[in-house]
DNA sequence: GTGCTAATAGGAACTGTTATTATTATGCCA
DNA sequence: TGGCATAATAATAACAGTTCCTATTAGCAC
């Protein structure tokens, strides 16, 4: 079921609001901001888009731990951390070294094939702590 | 908004049955699984209760990567593998000491208060790497 | 340009979850 | 023990997020 995807003014559109933006945002922010610019987006478009871009590898999709889903414009491994307060999304960098040893522990006694992780740390962003 | 939680015989059979099982099951798995013993339990007890003993610390709530939600008879801290053939959750355990550097490794250069993580491992299962 | 097909808008349909309501059951206290 | 306040329940309606469907529009190879 391969298809070729040519030239998309919208799926464009969508990429480079993610790359535009420090924020995470879910397929409804993004829809209201493509809204903005051009009324006549769909909903649908936004969804198709998204997870075809996420499929591609352009950019990553985060199932956050209340069960939502965020976008990320950087589609580089890195990790992400959630405000319990305020339910932002952070980037958060972790020493790679640490990452190979996380993988190399879970294999330790693992009959499987451990080909990832996805790791998400939660707490309270530097503006809720006060 | 605090309740008292009063004894109740379908609350006691959802725990039971995910003490039973090393599987990780959905909330319409343990339904089926109490509607065969008790035709006339209702899905909406067995979510209003499955999440009250998450809330309590009884059970774990994991939210996996394609968004869907699984529980956890265990509620000690460990970790958990997404096979990625066939979509079975496995526990897996880790060395502390990498979960402690990992921790470490991610407050270095943040602002707020990491109060804890999840890691969700994926992959092929012993089973499905053949 | 013509023709093929991907992308689109709009909306219907579907899925998983939560809220509502009337009823039943638990457990405290006289 | 019986009465009472209220938690728990079953059934179902409502809801949100997401996917699917259909007719139409737009890229792109020729």
């Amino acid at each position: 079921m391969e298809t070729v995807s040519r030239y998309s003014r919208n799926r464009e559109a969508i990429q480079e609001y993610l790359l535009g933006t420090k924020e995470h945002p879910t397929a409804d922010v993004v829809y209201h901001a493509l809204k903005a610019k051009n009324p006549s987006v769909s909903l649908g478009t936004v969804y198709r888009n998204l997870n075809q871009l996420a499929e591609q590898g352009r950019i990553l999709k985060l199932s956050m731990d209340d069960g939502s889903e965020h976008f990320d414009g950087n589609p580089l491994p890195h990790h992400h951390f959630t405000c319990r307060m305020c339910g932002r999304v952070l980037d958060l960098d972790l020493d790679p070294d640490i990452l190979k040893d996380l993988n190399d522990a879970a294999s330790a006694d693992f009959n499987g094939v451990i080909e990832g992780h996805s790791i998400y740390f939660y707490g309270l962003c530097s503006l809720c702590k006060k």
